[in-house]
DNA sequence: TGGGAGGCATACAGGTCAGTCTCGTTGACT
DNA sequence: AGTCAACGAGACTGACCTGTATGCCTCCCA
């Protein structure tokens, strides 16, 4: 369809479709032959690239990674402020925008950590990239002094979390509660004096 | 296999093994032909009871919100404590020990909720059912006199659905640590004076 | 100017899905 | 005793699933 001069190579087609396709409804939702088709591309081209739709899934996550968590939530969250404080509450303010965009896809991390079981190659690796999420907060928990940064961190992502499932039954304000939240555990968890 | 004269109806045993595979699985991962080979039932049989699966989840939804919700959470919480404050913190505690039974399967409405779309019946119900303990909290949190409670409670479930999650990531502390911070909300949402 | 790899299209295999149909049996109520 | 509804068993439909095989084309590079 499009201009042959300007058409991604087919690996980076697939990941597209697939980043699109699985991020708005789930790896398990999203056959291989709609992949196929929505990115142009023969079935044989994308076993050629990826051996299993689960290696494909394996390689969305990293990709959500890529683009999600790095290039977007901690980008957005060192643009917004710059003391480890504010950047803390600043992770709800970006929640807040992603919350009401009407497009708003929810966290695929979570998604696939829920619709895979414990033995899953695939659960593993979504709680591995919750646990990047958990590292980036955890850094700057440090950075503030904190007494138990770890703990702090995964207090905090609780309510990320929560109120990712928050917005996803229709909580406009989840994003504005979990900052409101946030600064009590901020408060408490201070360094003392 | 089972004694006959013990044998239970037919809709009872294909809604008690749905509710068994579907809360633990997930409705999409269970396929018919599944919950009546398991529930030792004819297909036809099912059908007579359940139009279509999507009823039969319904009906799976509505028993979980009856034995997990109210003769489970609800009724935990009650005998724990007494005091309004002291019963929104036991929350956490019979979380407490659901996060910690190796049998943990997490939670049914949240996960229907995100294995489903935003136009799928299911996924209205399953936030149906999540607003029920919503106003369970909410009841609870108007009982302390709290300034706002709608407030409280959906702030408090934040943090409960997000414990709930990273339970599902293997963080057995996730609900002292969900204590902890509904702590610090009734602190500061409670009455003035 | 070949040759080989990569890509496209299509058909196919083998399994599972939800849902329907048929038929034989059982059990309760008249 | 006879009737009828419910049930069990299993075959079946059509759709969809992941993954494979085949054949043709095109482009790049030696």
């Amino acid at each position: 369809m499009a201009d042959p001069r300007v058409r991604q190579a087919p690996r980076q087609r697939i990941l597209d479709t697939a980043y699109e396709l699985f991020s708005r409804n789930g790896i398990r939702a999203v056959g291989v032959d709609r992949i196929v088709a929505e990115s142009s591309v023969a079935k044989m081209t994308l076993y050629r690239h990826f051996p299993s739709k689960a290696e494909l899934a394996l390689a969305f996550l990293d990709l959500r990674e890529q683009r999600w968590t790095r290039d977007w939530l901690q980008r957005e969250v060192h643009r917004a402020a710059s003391t480890p404080r504010d950047r803390l509450l600043a992770v709800f303010d970006v929640l807040d925008t992603w919350f009401r965009r009407p497009d708003y896809e929810g966290c695929s991390f979570i998604n696939t950590l829920l619709e895979t079981g414990p033995s899953d190659p695939l659960h593993e690796a979504a709680a591995q990239h919750l646990a990047v999420i958990t590292d980036f907060i955890e850094d700057l928990a440090r950075q503030t002094g904190a007494e138990d940064p770890k703990n702090m961190a995964v207090q905090l992502q609780i309510l990320m979390m929560g109120a990712i499932i928050s917005a996803g039954r229709g909580d406009l304000e989840a994003a504005r509660r979990g900052r409101a939240a946030g600064e009590l555990i901020l408060d408490q968890g201070a360094p003392p004096g």
